[in-house]
RNA sequence: GCCGAAGUGGCGGAAUGGCAGACGCGGCGGUCUCAAAAACCGUUGAGGGAGACCUCGUGCGGGUUCGACUCCCGCCUUCGGCACCA
C-alpha cells in the first residue's frame, strides 16, 4: 500500500476525532505523577496569530503530550490576557467595544491554534476580563490590601501624555512608554501601589532554587539591583541640618571633596544660602522641565549649581561644598552622595567642569600610576588616615564600623526596585474594589460584594486630568460605605493588565470555582508549574510580579509554595524575510531604520536593485505575516510542527525558509512510504516472535532502542531538533533495512510501532493517521510511550577509533569485552599503525575501552 | 560602560575532553519521463594526488592534556538586556 503525507485528508479529520473523543480533557487519575505545562498566556490581538507565535505553542505541546504519554496527569490549558491597554486602545482605534472585540479575537486565536493540533483542555479556557475571573483578582487585590501590601500614596508617577495614564517602572523603557514611545512625563498623582519591595531580598534568594535561564535570573536580580553599602550623615556647616548619603564605597569617603544634592531633595530650600537661592531656583526649574529620557541621557554634560553650604567631612572634619545636580536622583538611596571624583566616572566629570579638588585615595594593588578616575576596587588606601594602607574591601568594613561606634552611620542595603504601581486612569481593566467615604476614609468592598462590575458604557476614551473614564459614570462612583452605610465614591482606577497575569495560572488548576479563587487541593495537587514557556521580553515584568503575588499568597497561608514556576524556557523568534528600499533624498528615516518597508506586491514590481530583504519580526504592520491557517493549508500542520521543531534548538531565533518546511514535508512522506510499504507483510503479534534474530535485526533493534533512549531524553529536555533528527536517522536505517530484507520481519514491525509513537507527540495527525492504517484502534495520546531496552542498548562488538599522536590512523571492530592488554595488541596491528609507527619509538599508549586507542610515539 | 548568550561547510545546525560537520536545506551527477515536476540512487569542508591516500580545518593569540569545537587565560566580532542607581 502505497502512501503518502496528505495533510489536507488526514488532519482536519483526526482534530475532529479528538474533539469528539474529548481526548485532551485533564486528566486527574490518583496514582499517576502530575504535569503542569503551561506557555504564556497570550492577550488576544486583532493582528491574530503567525506562524512565529507557534514557536512557543508548538513544544509546549510536543512536552505535554509525550508527558501523557509517559503516564502523567497533564495540565495544558489555555486563555486570554484580555484586560489592559492593549486591548484598549485597539478597541479605540476600531471604534469597538472591547468588550464584543476581545471575545471575537480570542475566537479567531483559539481556531489558529486549533490548526496545528495543539492539546489544550478547552473546557478550562479563561479570559481575565470576565467577571468570574476578575472577582478574584479583586479579592486578592483586597487581601494584600488587608496585609498592607496595596497602599495609596502619592508619588511622581510616570505619566504618559498619549496614553493618558500612570505606568508602572518596569513599563517605562528608556523614559519612554513602553506600548506607544512617548516620552514619559513626572505626575504628581495619588496612586495605588503593591509593596513589592517588601520582597526584595526573597524575591533574589529564591531565584536559586528555580531551573530558569541564568539571562533572566540576571536580569531579575538586575532590576531589584541590591547594593550593599553604607549609610551615614554629612553635619552642614553652621547649621542643625545633616545630609544622609548613601555609598558602596565608603572606602573612597577621605576622596570625597563636595557633596551633591538632587534637585529634588528637600534639604535644597532648606540649606542654600541667600545670595545662590535665586541661581538654584532657577536650577531646580530647568531640571524638572527635562523629560527623564533628557535627564538620563548618559552622554550629557553635568550641569549643577553650587548653594553656599558645606557639608563637614564625617573623617576629617573638613568642609566640602555642597552642590545641587540633576545627575544625583531623588528616587534613589537617600537622594544625596558624597562625591568622590578620583573614584567615580560621574563625579569625576562634575568635578572637572566645575573645577574641583580630585583627590586619589586609591591606589591599584600593582602601585602602577592608573589615569584618573580608578575605579576598580582592586587596590589599597592611600592618603587615608589611619586607614591608608587597608585593602578596599577591609576599608569598607571598618569604615562603616567607624561611623556605626560614632552613632553616625550604618551598613545599609539598598535596592533599586520599586513599589509595583497597579492604578490606571483606563477604563478596560478590573476595577479597584475600594469605595471612599469623607467619615471612614479608605474602604475595602466586602467580599460579598465582589465582583465590583466593570459598567457597560458607550465611551470609554481617557478621561482628562489624570482621571479614569470611570470617575464620569455616576451611577458607578456613586455608593453608599460597606462600612457606615453613608453616601461614598468608588476608586475609579482600574488595576493594569498585569494584576490578571500574576495568578491566571493558579486559576486554571480550577477554573470554574464560584465558591473560591480555587480550591486548595486543587492548586496544591498542580503547581507549581513544571514547564512554563514563554518569550524572554517578559524577563522582569510579568514573572517578577507572578513571583511576588505568590510569595505574599504564601505568606497569608493560602498557597503552600513560593515559586510558581519551577522551570522557565524561552523560545526564540521567527523571522521573515522583509523588503526594504533605500530612501530618496526627500525622504527622512527614524534612527536605526535602513531601509523604507515594503510590502511583497510593492517589492515584486520595482527593480530587483532597488530593493533589499532583511529578516524581521513577523508583524501585520510589516506585512511579513505567514498565518499558521495558510501554512497548515500549504503545507500541513504536522509539516510546520516537524519545521519548527527541527530547524534549530528551541531557545534560538530562526527565518521563515520555505525550502526547510519542503524538508518536512519529505521526511513526512518518507515515513508514510515506510510504514505503507511494510503493511502488507507487517505483524501486529510481532511480541511474541520466537527469538530467532539476524545480524541485520540486532544492528535495527539496536538503533532502534537508542533512538527511544535518544528521544526520550531530548524531548525532555527541549531539544526538539535533536529528537527530530534521530526520528530522521531511524526512518533512514528502517527504509533500508525493509529494501534489504524483503518480507515480513518481527524486529521492523516493532520499529514501525515504536517510530510512530515517538513520532506522535511531535506530528500527533500523522502518527494516530499511520496507527489506523497499521489497524490499530484508538488513538496515539492514549499508548503507552516506548521504553528503551537497556540489553538492545549494548552491543556486543564495538568499532574502536585509533589514533597516533592523536591523529585518526584506523578502525577495529572488537569484542565489547575486550581486555586493555588485547586492546593494544589489536590497535598496534592495524596496517596503517603499522606505516604511521615507522622510525618511531612507542612512548605510551592510552586506551580507553569502547572507544579509543591512542599510540604516544615520537 | 556593565551583565547575559553566541561565533563550526554555500545555508540551518550536530558532537558525556575521544572519528569534526550527525540530521536537514541547497548544489552537482544519474534513474524514471516526449519533457518538466515529484520521487528515488550517488556525491558534496578546503587543498593536493590517477589512485589507495596525504595535508589543513570549529572567530583570533596563548595554555592545560596522550588527545580540545568542548576546559583555563587574554583578545576580536555579533546578538539580546540594563544603564548618571552613587
Amino acid at each position: 500500500m502505497s502512501l503518502r503525507y496528505e495533510p489536507a485528508e488526514i488532519e482536519q479529520k483526526w482534530r475532529d476525532r479528538w474533539a469528539d473523543a474529548d481526548l485532551f480533557k485533564t486528566l486527574e487519575e490518583p496514582g499517576r505523577p502530575k504535569f503542569n505545562g503551561l506557555p504564556f498566556f497570550p492577550y488576544p490581538s486583532g493582528a491574530g496569530l503567525s506562524v512565529g507565535h507557534l514557536r512557543n505553542y508548538i513544544p509546549t505541546d510536543v512536552i505535554c503530550r509525550a508527558k501523557r504519554m509517559q503516564g502523567h496527569n497533564v495540565l495544558h490549558a489555555m486563555g486570554w490576557d484580555a484586560f489592559g491597554l492593549p486591548a484598549e486602545m485597539e478597541a479605540i482605534n476600531k471604534k469597538r467595544n472591547p468588550r464584543g472585540m476581545v471575545k471575537e479575537y480570542a475566537e479567531t486565536y483559539k481556531r489558529q491554534l486549533s490548526y496545528v493540533g495543539v492539546s489544550y483542555d478547552w473546557s478550562r479556557e479563561v479570559n481575565s476580563s470576565d467577571p468570574e475571573f476578575y472577582k478574584w483578582t479583586q479579592w486578592i487585590f483586597l487581601l494584600l490590601f488587608e496585609k498592607g501590601l496595596a497602599y495609596q500614596g502619592d508619588y511622581p508617577a510616570n505619566w504618559c501624555p498619549k496614553d493618558k495614564t500612570v505606568l508602572a517602572n518596569e513599563e517605562v523603557e528608556g523614559g519612554l512608554c513602553w506600548r506607544c514611545g512617548t516620552p514619559v512625563e513626572k505626575k504628581m498623582l495619588k496612586q495605588w501601589f503593591f509593596k513589592i519591595t517588601d520582597y526584595a531580598q526573597r524575591l533574589i534568594d529564591d531565584l536559586e532554587a528555580v531551573n530558569w535561564p541564568e539571562g533572566i535570573k540576571t536580569q531579575q536580580r538586575n532590576w531589584i539591583g541590591r547594593s550593599d553599602g553604607s549609610e551615614f550623615y554629612w553635619k552642614i556647616d553652621g547649621s542643625d541640618h545633616s545630609i544622609k548619603v548613601f555609598t558602596t564605597r565608603i572606602d573612597t569617603v577621605y576622596g570625597s571633596t563636595f557633596c551633591v544634592l538632587s534637585p529634588e531633595h528637600p534639604l535644597v530650600e532648606q540649606i542654600t544660602t541667600a545670595d545662590k537661592r535665586a541661581e538654584v531656583a532657577a536650577y531646580k526649574a530647568t531640571a524638572s522641565a527635562l523629560s527623564d529620557q533628557d535627564r538620563l541621557a548618559t552622554t550629557r554634560e553635568k550641569t549643577g549649581v553650587f548653594i553656599g553650604a558645606f557639608a563637614v567631612h564625617p573623617f576629617s572634619g573638613e568642609n566640602t561644598p555642597v552642590y545641587v545636580a540633576d545627575y544625583v536622583l531623588m528616587g534613589y538611596g537617600t537622594g544625596a552622595i558624597m562625591a568622590v571624583p578620583a573614584h567615580d566616572t560621574r563625579d569625576f566629570e562634575f568635578a572637572e567642569k566645575f573645577g574641583i579638588q580630585i583627590r586619589q585615595v586609591i591606589e591599584p594593588a600593582d602601585g602602577s600610576i592608573e589615569e584618573l578616575p580608578f575605579v576598580s576596587e582592586e587596590g589599597r588606601l592611600i592618603n587615608s588616615a589611619e586607614f591608608s594602607g587597608l585593602s578596599c574591601e577591609d576599608a569598607q568594613d571598618q569604615m562603616t564600623q567607624w561611623v556605626e561606634a560614632r552613632g553616625t552611620g550604618k551598613g545599609k542595603v539598598n535596592y533599586r526596585l520599586r513599589d509595583w504601581l497597579i492604578s490606571r486612569q483606563r477604563y478596560w481593566g478590573a476595577p479597584i474594589p475600594i469605595v471612599h467615604c469623607d467619615k471612614c476614609g479608605v474602604v475595602p468592598v466586602p467580599e460579598s460584594q465582589l465582583p465590583v462590575l466593570l459598567p457597560d458604557v458607550e465611551s470609554y476614551e481617557p478621561g482628562h486630568n489624570g482621571e479614569s473614564p470611570l470617575a464620569d459614570i455616576a451611577d458607578f462612583v456613586n455608593t453608599t460605605c460597606p462600612s457606615c452605610g453613608g453616601d461614598a465614591k468608588r476608586e475609579t482606577d482600574t488595576m493594569g493588565g498585569f494584576a490578571c497575569s500574576s495568578w491566571y495560572f493558579l486559576r486554571f488548576c480550577d477554573p470554574h470555582n464560584n465558591e473560591e479563587a480555587f480550591a486548595r487541593d486543587k492548586v496544591g495537587y498542580w503547581m507549581p508549574i513544571d514547564c512554563y514557556v514563554g518569550g524572554a521580553e517578559h524577563a522582569v515584568m510579568h514573572l517578577l510580579y507572578a513571583r511576588f503575588w505568590t510569595k505574599a499568597l504564601h505568606d497569608m497561608g493560602i498557597l503552600d509554595f513560593v515559586e510558581p514556576f519551577a522551570v522557565l524556557k524561552n523560545q526564540g523568534m521567527l523571522l521573515a524575510p522583509t523588503p526594504f528600499r533605500n530612501p530618496n533624498e526627500n525622504e527622512t528615516l527614524r534612527v536605526g531604520e535602513a531601509g523604507i518597508m515594503l510590502s511583497y506586491e510593492e517589492a515584486a514590481q520595482m527593480p530587483k536593485d532597488q530593493v533589499f530583504w532583511r529578516w524581521e519580526k513577523m508583524s501585520k504592520s510589516k506585512g511579513n505575516v505567514v498565518t499558521p491557517e495558510d501554512a497548515a493549508m500549504r503545507y500541513g500542520a504536522d509539516a510546520i510542527r516537524i519545521y519548527e521543531l527541527f530547524e534549530a534548538p528551541f531557545e534560538q531565533t530562526i527565518q521563515w525558509t520555505e525550502e526547510r518546511v519542503q524538508g518536512a514535508v519529505r521526511f513526512l512522506n518518507r515515513v508514510f512510504r515506510l510504514v505503507g510499504d511494510h503493511i502488507p507483510n507487517y505483524n501486529a503479534d510481532w511480541r511474541s516472535s520466537n527469538g530467532e534474530i539476524t545480524d541485520d535485526e540486532r544492528d535495527l533493534r539496536h538503533k532502534l532502542h537508542h533512538t527511544i533512549a535518544k528521544v526520550t531524553d531530548d524531548i525532555a529536555e527541549f531539544s526538539f531538533n535533536t529528537a527530530v533528527a534521530s526520528l530522521m536517522e531511524l526512518t533512514n536505517e528502517m527504509s533500508d533495512f525493509a529494501k534489504k530484507n524483503k518480507g515480513g520481519s518481527n524486529a521492523l514491525d516493532e520499529a514501525i510501532d515504536t517510530l510512530i509513537l515517538l513520532l506522535a507527540p511531535l506530528a500527533p495527525h500523522s502518527a494516530d493517521e499511520l496507527w489506523s492504517k497499521l489497524g490499530k484502534a484508538g488513538f496515539t495520546l492514549n499508548e503507552k510511550w516506548p521504553q528503551a531496552d537497556p540489553a538492545m542498548l549494548v552491543r556486543n562488538e564495538v568499532q574502536i577509533v585509533v589514533q597516533v599522536n592523536g591523529k585518526l590512523r584506523g578502525h577495529i571492530l572488537v569484542p565489547a569485552d575486550m581486555e586493555k592488554l588485547e586492546l593494544e595488541r589489536a590497535a598496534l596491528d592495524c596496517e596503517k599503525v603499522h606505516s604511521a609507527l615507522e622510525g618511531k619509538t612507542i612512548r605510551k599508549i592510552i586506551v580507553v575501552p569502547g572507544r579509543i586507542v591512542n599510540i604516544v610515539a615520537n
